[in-house]
DNA sequence: CAGTATCCAAAGGGATACTG
DNA sequence: CAGTATCCCTTTGGATACTG
């Protein structure tokens, strides 16, 4: 068997991925980055029926942490009564690697799980 | 700018990355991962020093849960007094890639939020 | 519409002590 | 050494109601 690559930094790495843990491993995060992605833009009342089971207050916090971390951006529109869309920052959207590939794993880990 | 690529099944797709995030987004789950990665295998108390602030019964919680997962195997050595050894299953060194990317992430996140 | 505020039950998780 | 068991405080997050 093909001994794994783990190079001598990766003590630093660990950080860096705590890093990126914290961001993105609250029990919403990546369904709502995912739900403005596929929409492009996306208002707060939409992504609150895409993602199944979260309740505005769990959205609305979420949305604010990933504002801060500058992942997605806020905008307020002019309209009566008003309306507020959010979509993904350019930073954001360098997420789109490892959310392609967390979606592959977890393909594979399902037929590793329950059989193919 | 180039519009995001968002394919029609996301939506599928997001059922498999809260698959994967069900696995990993636990609170310490990739610094074990990568402790045990790190070292090739390792035992209960190196991993309790590895990761920086986890106690033993949150280590032997999310070692249960990442058995279950068929991420890490547990063997037990017949020393005195018995050791136990944790090592990456062949299909938990199937997140090499991810636990890289994550890194990368993170560092481009952390020069993000607070400047190069 | 897009949140905020409050209440409260359930889960998370640290500290400590104990066992084979 | 490798856990388990218990205590108990803290955090999480759903339900509901309210505001600009």
């Amino acid at each position: 068997m093909t001994k794994i690559q783990c190079t001598p930094d990766n003590k630093q790495k660990l950080m860096a991925i705590q890093d990126s843990m914290d961001v993105l491993s609250g029990k919403w995060k990546i369904s709502i980055i995912s739900s403005i992605c596929y929409y492009n833009e996306r208002r707060f009342s939409d992504i609150l029926n895409d993602v199944a089971g979260i309740s505005n207050k769990m959205l609305s916090k979420e949305l604010k942490e990933l504002e801060m971390n500058k992942i997605v951006n806020r905008t307020v529109m002019d309209t009566q009564p008003i309306t507020v869309q959010y979509e993904l920052t350019d930073h954001g959207k360098t997420l789109q690697t490892i959310i392609n590939n967390l979606s592959e794993w977890g393909q594979s880990h399902r037929n590793e799980i329950f059989g193919k």
